[in-house]
DNA sequence: ACTGCCGGGAA
DNA sequence: TTCCCGGCAGT
């Protein structure tokens, strides 16, 4: 074995040199005692040891290069921030539930205010008694989430009084909604095809960005959930925003609330007086409620070519909501984590010694550099999973595949989501044996001596870590 | 011939 | 899990 060892090591064999092997060292043989130098300079006391120095060497010069550990904390740290932000409302109580998606609508009754809920939201003071379409929707939304998830709500909160008095109502109102959601109302159609539960979207829903759909791919597996009647269904996400949209022909107002967009078509399109609260109903006609789903949203804006830095434009037209909304709806929105699509935004794994470190890591795009740690906090929620080098595709120059394979399995984590991006090209690696990086890798730069700087991976004959294409 | 590294195996 | 290597494939 050794002379395995020196097949590979012509030159090092002779006097001391030679790269160290835990078993030449038992061998004896040859290594004169434990200690060494190597021609680096590096002075081991046994191979062991050696490996060991050499490790933490290598670690923390690796780290400097490619400070992937900095970028980490830094999308780590984003990440908690819009997680908590969501979360924060999306679980602790059960009456946050509703809060989340229109916390103005769902505990509107200036009867019974929340305490709990106002303590988690900034409840808007502008919130005023208004009409009664207002609760109609706010109702229909709050049934319709009933619905779907019976039993989620404790029958005895004030939040069933809610809904019952919601479900009265909505049923005087006529608008239909069966249990099972399909709802026909006004304009808007299904343009949701498969999912059960309304999310109200309809042409103009569209226009409103968004490419659905991811969007209704989430939904429809979450309302599945549902269905299946999760004792504690929906844990996670609903950062559903409901926006009311005005439906005149080339209104495309948007507000969040519903006595808002009221008010607007009433002074705005029917011309009736501004300041009443007065409603004869007949604005329900020319708005509708569209839920933005905010996950997506910047979702979306991840997608699109995470990889590359080139796509570095602020992309995305965000609904320009008007300046009603903001003023209406405080700091509440999350609005901006689209801040990010930072060009760098991840693309990740990368440590060296990935083969003992477990956590994928997510590294700007630059291939090495020391990526100055503050670089632009990129959002990612979402962390790993999602973004997956995206296009092996023959060319693209830059990135050839090489990563791929490997890695992949590593770090998909939890979510589920299979990626609907892109699954032509995923093939492209399985086939043929990848292209087989350009740049030099340790081997090549370091040469057989000095083996002990390479990265590890390069020393299992594994694909190099420190030198990536 | 050499390099890069996959797949597999021993410890 | 860590470490190593046979052997294939690209250069
Ligand atoms: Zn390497």
């Amino acid at each position: 074995m050794t002379s395995k060892r020196l097949l590979e090591q012509p030159r090092a064999g002779d006097s001391t040199r030679e790269p160290v092997t835990g078993k030449a060292m038992h061998e004896g043989a040859f290594r004169n005692f434990g200690k060494e130098i190597s021609p680096n300079g590096h002075y081991f006391t046994s191979t062991r040891e050696m490996h060991y120095i050499h490790k933490k060497f290598a670690c923390g010069r690796e780290e400097d290069e490619q400070s992937s550990g900095g970028v980490l904390k830094y999308g780590c740290t984003a990440h908690h921030l819009i997680l908590s932000g969501i979360r924060l409302q999306d679980q602790t109580h059960p009456e946050a539930l509703s809060p989340v998606r229109e916390p103005g609508h769902l505990l509107p009754s200036p009867v019974t205010p929340h305490p709990h809920a106002s303590s988690i939201i900034p409840v808007p003071h502008d919130r005023r008694p208004s009409g009664h379409a207002d609760k109609e929707v706010m109702a229909a939304t709050v049934l319709t989430t009933l619905s779907t998830s019976p039993l989620v709500l404790n029958p005895s909160s004030s939040a069933s009084d809610l809904a019952s008095k919601g479900w009265k109502e909505s049923l005087s109102a006529s608008y239909s909604s069966s249990t099972s959601g399909n709802w026909s109302w006004d304009a808007s159609d299904q343009s949701v095809p498969s999912t059960p539960s309304p999310p109200l979207s309809n042409d103009a829903g569209k226009s409103f960005l968004l490419s659905s759909q991811s969007d209704d791919n989430n939904e429809d597996t979450e309302s599945t959930h549902f269905l299946f009647e999760d004792p504690i269904p929906r844990k996670r996400k609903n950062s559903m925003k409901v926006m009311f949209k005005c439906l005149w022909k080339n209104c495309e107002k948007v507000l969040s609330t519903s006595s808002g967009i009221q008010r607007h078509i009433r002074t705005v399109h029917l011309g009736r007086n501004g300041d009443s609260d007065y409603s004869d109903g007949e604005e329900d006609f020319y708005y509708s409620e569209i839920e933005v789903n905010m996950d997506t949203l910047s979702e979306g804006l991840s997608n699109l070519t995470p990889t590359s830095p080139t796509t570095s434009g602020p992309a995305p037209v965000f609904p320009v909501l008007t300046g009603d909304v903001s003023r209406s709806e405080p700091a509440r929105m999350i609005h901006t984590p689209l801040s990010q699509s930072a060009p760098s935004a991840l693309c990740h794994i990368r440590t060296d010694h990935a083969y003992q470190a477990t956590t994928p890591v997510s590294i700007p795009s630059m291939p090495s550099e020391p990526p100055h740690s503050e670089d632009r906090i990129s959002v990612s929620w979402q962390s790993p999973p999602v973004i997956y080098k995206g296009l092996p595709g023959p060319m693209t120059q830059i990135r050839t595949v090489s990563i791929g394979e490997k890695r992949q399995p590593v770090n998909h984590t939890t979510v589920s989501k299979a990626h609907t991006n892109n699954t032509s090209a995923s093939k492209a690696t399985t086939g043929t044996r990848k292209p087989r990086g350009e740049a030099k890798k340790c081997r090549k730069v370091y040469g057989m001596e000095k083996r002990d700087l390479w990265c590890t991976a390069c020393r299992w004959k594994k694909a190099c870590q420190r030198f990536t294409d």
